[in-house]
DNA sequence: GTCTATATCGGGATAGAC
DNA sequence: GTCTATCCCGATATAGAC
């Protein structure tokens, strides 16, 4: 008992400094949020913040483990939830629209550097590899419980990242879409996805196979260098 | 006489400044480059320094302007130097890499903010957009001068920026590609234009008209939105 | 181990005197 | 136009209270 709580002592202010973090960062935005004004709006000193997190970014993935913690269980709940490959690609993704919603504008200031794959915030970095794979694995499974949707084993092989590039891109253009609402790209969302599964149903007809060939040649070439962060220049 | 002299004067500053500081950028980065080291390099106070650029980032907005300007006479002798559409394509991107490459590390430090287009140094900025509009504008010749690619007219019309996109997007990988020499940007360039070039001579076959149809309305949508800086929500 | 107070540094940016 | 002085902020370091 008197163990439980001696632990949570420390564990209660780094939340505590998490949790005011974050909310300056959704209302400031990154930028203009300060470890000094962290400091000050959780009670601690500029030296406690530092204590327990070495940097501002690293108040930053935090928040992305919490995002993946939570946005897990639902992610679950989206695959039984729906039928074919359609409706769960999107149920996948409606589940990150929906979590980040209220998180869209700071959300934006991280991905200012999602181009850096060098940037340890960048969703393309080293540091983030681990959610990346959490996220891709749900992207993989679909592929494998949908029978509506078969694709050459060529190219579903890479299937999985090619899904989540494709959910990354989505969600840089809704944090930079100034349409009411982002209806923009929800517009974009449906018809791209519905475009990306007749390309797929495509794939597999006889006549296409050499153009299929030099798809894969592609992003075989194009992933042992970049995409997936520093690793593997084969 | 005495009125040309006096004009020159600060513009003689002006200039030093610049210089020096592209010099910088060049060996150190731009990160790694103060404002206090440009100063006193180029013989000034740091007052003085922000008297000519407002922020950093605007002498890096004049490295932008001398590049275009560099490189235009160069694409001009690419365009006729070529003769079929891929070789002309070609012969723009080669003139930007060449005239890049002893800036690929400083360039990678400007491209990382890439992503955002709020931001002035992105090349998707508003900030940026007459320097793109020139650059996608010798696409478009290549796009009418070239017999031997005939692309429907619905698509030709996105042509010059989805082939600038491109562009894009290779020199973003080029710039974090860490192969010997970057080896492997080299390969994807020519491997994915060749893809390219076989797609757009595929897009006017009749029977693949409902699929070019999609593609092209999802262009035009993206384009409405943010595919060109801050503008039209049509 | 948890935390405060305080000093210091480097660097972008600005105000105001001259 | 030019400089000095100053501010702000991220980050680091240190000494010490409990």
């Amino acid at each position: 008992m008197t163990m439980t709580v001696s632990i949570k002592k420390s564990e209660v202010t780094r939340a505590r400094i998490l949790d005011v973090a974050l909310d300056q960062f959704r209302r400031q935005g990154f930028e203009e949020t300060t470890m000094r004004g962290i400091a000050a709006a959780a009670g601690v000193s500029l030296g406690s913040a530092y204590y327990y997190f070495q940097s501002k970014e690293d108040l930053v993935m935090a928040f992305y483990e919490r995002a993946i913690e939570a946005m897990t269980p639902q992610m679950e709940a989206a695959l039984s939830g729906a039928s074919d490959f359609e409706g769960r690609v999107e149920a996948l993704m409606a589940v990150k629209f929906a979590y980040f919603q209220p998180n869209r504008t700071f959300l934006g200031a991280l991905l200012r550097h999602s181009a850096d794959p060098e940037n340890r915030l960048s969703p393309f970095s080293e540091a983030t590899r681990h959610i990346r794979e959490l996220d891709q694995a749900f992207f993989a499974r679909v592929i494998q419980e949908s029978r509506d949707v078969r694709v050459p084993t060529d190219l579903a092989a890479h299937l999985p990242k090619l899904l989540w590039l494709f959910q990354m891109g989505l969600i840089l253009h809704w944090i930079y879409d100034r349409s009411p609402e982002q209806r923009q790209t929800e517009m974009l969302r449906r018809k791209s996805l519905a475009l990306v599964v007749a390309l797929l149903k495509m794939s597999r007809f006889a006549l296409l196979k050499p153009l299929r060939s030099k798809v894969v040649d592609l992003i075989v070439l194009a992933e042992g260098g970049r995409v997936d962060g520093i690793s593997n220049e084969a």
